[in-house]
RNA sequence: GCGGGCGUGGCGAAACGGUAAACGCUGCGGUCUUAAACACCGCUGGAGCAAUCCUUGUGGGUUCGAGUCCCACCGCCCGCACCA
């Protein structure tokens, strides 16, 4: 007895746990989905930022992977050759850190994590070739960095340059800003850090800055990204001037304002600028060199503090400087407002008109001279609260008076160039990549210091250069590398004595900065990538990710795309053609998820629960995909309901015979039906509409359960009707679709069928509910054939019992008819 | 401060300038069940017995008609921030 309810009921019940192994199974033996290179077909390729190994998939990884896995899928069947490929961001200092706590090494904590991941991923159903899997920590990816690498030295794209890093004296090591505690503590051991000029690697990425700025115009990217990349270059048009200095060298400036170097009354220069030592006086030299010291060491968030209303400190150096129009002798000090890595670290200060000179000007009682008067005002220097920074007339300017302000500059740069007083010039606040980490834990940088040929690169053939993986890993905070002596001591490449080898290792950026190239060939060995595949895939035609990585990695994406294009690797400029962004998925209360306060939702526990189908379809349902939102653990029962239903429907279809067809109107229905959500699940997929698209899919099952009877379920009309609906899930419940096709008796795969075509014409209505209006008012709905003409629909609607009451007697003054949706009429009450 | 976005039922949200609240959740009532779960049916913005009226943060404007467009304000979120 109860064997037999069991078999009946594993038949007709919904069971995505055993339903959801089963076909992962088949679709793995079948290997369903690896792409072929070659195809008639022609390509799109699906991208989705790869992942760092930290152990689990929590379900906003789910959110970012399982919605472009959907479209990935709708892609192929709409008859592209889809390549959607994965990959591990697997070096960096998690793994480091892991390996100083539980004394495990970085690269098994990594694999680990891999392995977990990697079955989470199937898991989810996604339709990722794991045949081109990517994982940067081995030597087979990250060799072709050190290629990168070489080849950016030979072509001066790489450089060595010293510059002040955080240094703790106990551990002997860098630290990033992000290790320096308040205070100045390291984060490690506790003790006092300092700022140390050390040698670093930079990547020269300001060559290409005009490139990256321009080349943003013609991006299909959210206009977020874009604003925040072109904030982040910051490109401003001004003027360099320069300014004799009394008995020293002269000072150059950069000037948005140079329209306004008739009110410079001081300069200042930033404390690290390197004249500051020789323009200071014996009297201002204690002062001066303690302020430098102070400021130096302030960690970079006191000094970036976000308090606009931080008074201004400084200090006299004793020097002066001659304002080169004027003539004037203006005295030089030092602040920390301005910043040694913008423009030349040393500005005219200009304290009528920029805030933060007026407030310096204020606290140290320093001349003040409006030199832009707003018209119709006369600003005075006593009474002045702030800036004047506003439209007005050039005043105290010689020749230039009275020029108003939005052409002063072009007419006073004209004049400075031909006078050769100054020259027009472009900054920007992008600045190098700075690509060197003192860490194990990454891409050792192939290069070796000789004591005779000095700083010398490996050649090409002599890569990879291996990470060694029996490195001494204690706890001390180290590096290994530096204590490695058989990786440490090697020969010169160029004199074969003896050499040091660079412990530094990569920024994982790099890693990230061209891996798609690589799921391309990803088991090339004599190049990064094998450029004929490289063409045929790349650009990539859709990227997507978090908004987190709107500026750094996707501007080194796009740097190294344009270095790689002048090696002559690969021919476009742009890695991503189009761009997209999930938004970020909240705890239920609406903060951050967060693992402490317990408030993460595991996917693997509402896989057991519900399966992964219904976990895919809520996560799309939650809204739109860019907004994100606060999790709702409640909803995904609808999505199982809805599963259940059609599920349903099929099965009890599928125990019918067949037999004849259905009587014209409800074919006729059926038919309308079907057309209209294949429009509209077509239309929002396009769209990344996620959430709209699944309410669709769920009306057209409401609607099915409407008409159905059992004469009707028997016939041909209603089993075309299923099958849509199943190839329309099937790119977001890939499971449970590819159950349902098998039962249609359809052959398999259900996502190797063609995406149903719809005729607009036959999704259109048969009637329409026209809505009558008096002054704008609702007043009756009256249903009219969708074709009828003009003159019979008013006709209709004049007699409408309500309308032909309402219109008695009162003057029409205007007639308004949107035909098959609203007459409005416009009246006079008499 | 600068830049960008957003304010719609109890909740997540829909809505080419044209019926506001599709779809889902929750809640309530019912059917099935010994009971529960599942499932199914009905109701679910507010007021009113009803006809009907009111409702998209606030105030104004454009329009025959505004959640949608324009102006001002209030509130929230996200970037960037002493960049000369």
């Amino acid at each position: 007895m109860s064997s037999i309810t069991k078999t009946v009921e594993s038949a007709s019940v919904y069971r995505p746990d055993v339903i959801e192994a089963r076909w992962r199974e088949r679709w793995e033996a079948d290997r369903l989905y690896e792409t072929p290179d070659e195809s008639e077909r022609p390509k799109w390729y699906s991208l989705t930022m790869y992942p760092y190994p930290s152990g689990i998939l929590h379900i906003g990884h789910w959110y970012a992977f399982a919605v472009p896995d959907v479209f990935a899928r709708f892609q192929r069947m709409r008859g592209y050759n889809v390549l959607f490929p994965m990959g591990f961001d697997a070096f960096g200092l998690p793994a480091e850190n892991a390996a100083i706590r539980h004394n495990i090494h970085p690269a098994e904590w990594t694999f680990d994590n891999i392995d977990r991941m990697r079955a989470q991923y199937r898991q989810m159903g996604a339709m990722i070739d794991w045949t081109r899997e990517v994982i940067t920590c081995t030597p087979e990816y990250y060799h072709w960095n050190q290629w990168l690498f070489l080849k950016m030295l030979e072509k001066g794209l790489a450089y060595r340059q010293a510059g002040a890093v955080w240094w703790c004296p106990k551990d002997q090591t860098v630290l990033a800003n992000e290790q320096v505690l308040e205070g100045n503590i390291c984060e490690r051991c506790g003790s006092e850090v300092i700022k140390r000029d050390l040698e670093q690697w930079y990547f020269r990425i300001t060559t290409y800055v005009d490139e990256l700025l321009e080349e943003l115009d013609h991006l299909d990217w959210p206009e977020r990204v874009k604003t925040m990349q072109r904030n982040w270059i910051g490109r401003s048009e001004g003027a360099r001037l320069t300014f004799a200095v009394e008995g020293g060298e002269p000072l150059e400036v950069f000037t948005t304002r140079p329209d306004t170097v008739w009110g410079a009354t001081f300069m200042v220069l930033a404390p690290e600028h390197p004249l500051v030592g020789k323009i200071t006086t014996d009297e201002q030299r204690q002062a001066v060199e303690a302020y430098v010291t102070a400021a130096r060491n302030q960690s970079e968030i006191e000094r970036m503090s976000t308090d606009a209303a931080k008074p201004k400190t400084g200090v006299f150096t004793g020097g002066y400087a001659l304002n080169p129009i004027t003539d004037e002798r203006i005295p030089i000090w030092i602040a920390d407002y301005v910043l040694m890595g913008y423009g030349t670290g040393a500005i005219m200060a200009v304290p009528a008109h920029d805030e933060r000179d007026f407030a310096f000007a204020r606290a140290f009682d320093l001349p003040i001279r409006v030199v832009i008067q707003p018209e119709g005002e006369a600003l005075e220097v006593a009474t002045m609260t702030e800036a004047y920074h506003g439209s007005g007339v050039m005043v105290n300017s010689g020749q230039f008076d009275g020029t108003p302000v939005p052409e002063s500059i072009p007419a006073v740069i004209n004049w400075l160039e031909e006078t050769g007083r100054g020259t027009a010039e472009v900054n920007y606040r992008l600045r190098d990549w700075l690509v060197s980490r003192q860490r194990y834990w990454g891409t050792p940088i192939p290069v070796v210091y000789c004591e005779n040929c000095g700083m010398v690169p490996l050649s090409i053939d002599q890569l990879p250069v291996e990470l060694p993986l029996d490195a001494a890993f204690t706890p001390t905070g180290q590096s290994p590398l530096v204590s490695h002596a058989e990786f440490l001591n090697t020969i010169c490449p160029a004199c074969a004595g003896p050499a040091r080898r660079e412990t530094d290792t990569l920024d994982t950026f790099v890693d990230s900065s061209w891996y798609w190239f690589r799921y391309t060939s990803p088991h090339d060995q004599r190049e990064p990538f094998t450029p004929e595949l490289a063409h045929k895939w790349t650009p990539v035609d859709l990227y997507c990710g978090g908004i987190e990585h709107a500026i750094l990695h996707l501007l080194y994406a796009r740097f190294i795309t344009k270095v790689l294009r002048d090696i002559g690797l690969t021919e476009h400029s742009e890695p991503f053609v189009r761009l997209r962004n999930q938004g970020m998925i909240l705890a239920e209360e609406g903060t951050k998820m967060s693992k402490s306060r317990g408030t993460q939702v595991s996917p693997d526990e509402l896989v057991r629960d519900y399966g992964a189908d219904s976990l895919r379809l809520h996560l799309m349902y939650l809204g739109p995909w860019d907004q994100g939102g606060p999790w709702n653990t409640r909803g995904i029962t609808g999505m199982e309901r809805f599963i259940r239903r059609v599920y349903g429907l099929v099965t009890e279809t599928v125990e019918l015979s067949r037999s004849g067809h259905a009587e014209p109107e409800t074919a006729r229905t059926l038919e309308r039906l079907t057309h209209r959500t294949i429009q509209r699940v077509t239309t929002d997929l396009l769209d990344f509409q996620f959430n709209t698209m699944v309410a669709a899919l769920i009306e057209f099952s409401n609607g099915l359960i409407d008409l159905k009877t059992p004469e009707l379920m028997r016939t041909a009309e209603w089993r075309a009707a299923l099958q849509t609906l199943v190839l329309l899930m099937a790119p977001s419940t890939p499971y449970v679709a590819e159950e349902l096709w098998e039962q249609l008796g359809e052959h398999y795969s259900v996502h190797t069928q063609s995406w149903p075509a719809f005729d607009e014409a036959l999704a259109q209505d048969d009637f329409v509910e026209m809505v009558i209006q008096i002054n704008g008012k609702l007043r009756d709905r009256v249903v009219l054939p969708a074709n009828a003409s003009e003159t019979s629909a008013k006709t209709a609607i004049r007699n409408a019992e309500k309308i032909a009451a309402a219109l008695d007697g009162v003057e029409i003054v205007k007639e308004i008819y949107v035909p098959g949706r609203l007459m409005n009429f416009v009246v006079k009450p008499k």
